[in-house]
DNA sequence: AAGTGGTCTAGACCACCTA
DNA sequence: AGGTGGTCTAGACCACTTT
């Protein structure tokens, strides 16, 4: 608030901390580096949550960076939801933020793609009925026939989720090939396998495993669960496959961070 | 596959569509217009999934633009999870990958953010002693005093989510001033409101409401629920609070998005 | 009018991969 | 060795916000 007008001394132009610098020699790029001299500066206060940052262009006179380098910095920080930018205006430090936050399958991709160490047994396979919530998903008319598949998917001998599908029963389609190919779950999860589809919709659900599912996962009955929908569209952009994955949040944890984390 | 050798005719040397340009005096950016053009051709199956995208310098050259602008097109859509970069390789199309996907907690955002329509009642508010798991999350000694709050928060006059949580009991300490304000809980999630956090992990975990809870919550006995729990940490990066709220998944939808969505 | 972020250019060099 | 993505520069103009 009150600059100082009535200081024995001169304050410095620039208040920051500026014994940190951007060593172009290093290997880390310099963006990242400013990024960081960033985050700390913001963790240590010397930018207050509300305040707003030094304009890019002022950044990169600094700290001896082009602008691009030192938007690029900025950027960094504000994709992480330390800062948030609005044109015109500034680039302002935000106040901790939950919703900043998302949570993301990591721990299910590393497992789907360890496939070594990983296999697939078909629990059932057979041709239904659509009703009800599966002519919802899948667009059809009741009573069509829908191929259903039931997969356990065990990873290193232990089981580890158990997936319900069904699909459009069109022959010619290669839908149908795919359901039955073991290969085709991990596919979907996993860069490098085979897909076929073009999109598709995940909604994530609170659930419980019943007891023939705990059974099969080596689990407690009425543990809870997460439960995974999927809706894959075809190359036609119409729903070929609905179904959803059951995992334990032991399988499957969702984590998240925010605010400044410096490591 | 079989590439025509054999035709009456020349291929032109680009072989893709060329009727999409970039129409520079558009006010979309000429970056998000390559972007939709990317998007559309790996849609369209032009580039299929495990190919290579051309170079950057090439997408420049070929329309029209510099070779930074090709490169934040390329940029977006591989954020979007649909092409991955390889250094020295190239840019490959991706196969549609579940795991590319993530979850925000933009639903709940947007509730807590309407703070006209919000109301907190506070349920229970206590000083408790250390066990166990708050022991642990908070990492104080068993038997040491922890500040207890219990909050139903209120939406539109509807019950919207019931958030328990713990606080080291330290008098000097402003979050429990803060823990009793009934603004903090809001002041973590919406961005503006008071914070004093540095930084916080989340967690997220399926449950059911109990008796009680399905009860203050107006929702069934056993239904089922996220639990988000979350740690915050203090300036100097000790866990200072320690809490979680419950919700429906019908007040807080996760859902995600992958593979080629064009609109 | 001045300042800010957002976009864009036309170059440059580097690290990395594939041949 | 040549091609690719990754970084960086020193400018430029624009759209938007604030004064």
């Amino acid at each position: 608030m009150e600059v100082g007008s009535s200081g024995w001394f001169r304050e410095l132009s620039t208040p920051s901390n500026n014994s940190e610098t951007v060593d172009k020699q290093s290997h880390l790029p310099a963006y990242a580096q400013l990024a960081q001299i960033l985050r700390r500066a913001i963790s240590r206060g010397s930018y207050p949550s509300g305040s707003r940052l030094p304009a890019e262009a002022a950044l990169a006179r600094q700290y001896g960076v082009s602008a691009m380098t030192a938007r690029q910095a900025v950027g960094v920080i504000a994709e992480e939801g330390l800062v948030r930018r609005v044109q015109g205006s500034g680039t302002f430090v935000q106040k901790l933020t939950v919703t900043a936050s998302s949570f993301d399958l990591g721990a299910l991709r590393r497992v789907l793609a360890d496939q070594e160490n990983l296999k697939v047994r078909i629990l059932r396979s057979s041709v239904e009925r659509a009703a009800g919530i599966t002519c919802q998903a899948l667009g059809v008319a009741p009573y069509s026939p829908l191929i259903y598949v039931e997969r356990l998917l065990l990873h290193r001998e232990k089981p580890f989720t158990l997936q319900v599908g069904y699909a459009r029963f069109e022959p010619e389609s290669p839908v149908v090939e795919m359901m039955l190919d073991t290969t085709v779950l991990t596919g979907l999860f996993v860069e490098g396998g085979p897909s076929g589809f073009k999109k598709g919709k995940l909604r994530l659900l609170p659930t419980s495993f019943s007891e023939r599912d705990a059974q099969l996962l080596g689990d407690t009955p009425g543990g809870y669960a997460f439960r995974l929908e999927h809706i894959f569209y075809d190359t036609g952009d119409k729903p070929a496959a609905y179904g959803w994955l059951l995992v334990s949040p032991e399988n499957m944890p969702l984590t998240g961070r925010v605010g400044v984390w410096e490591e």
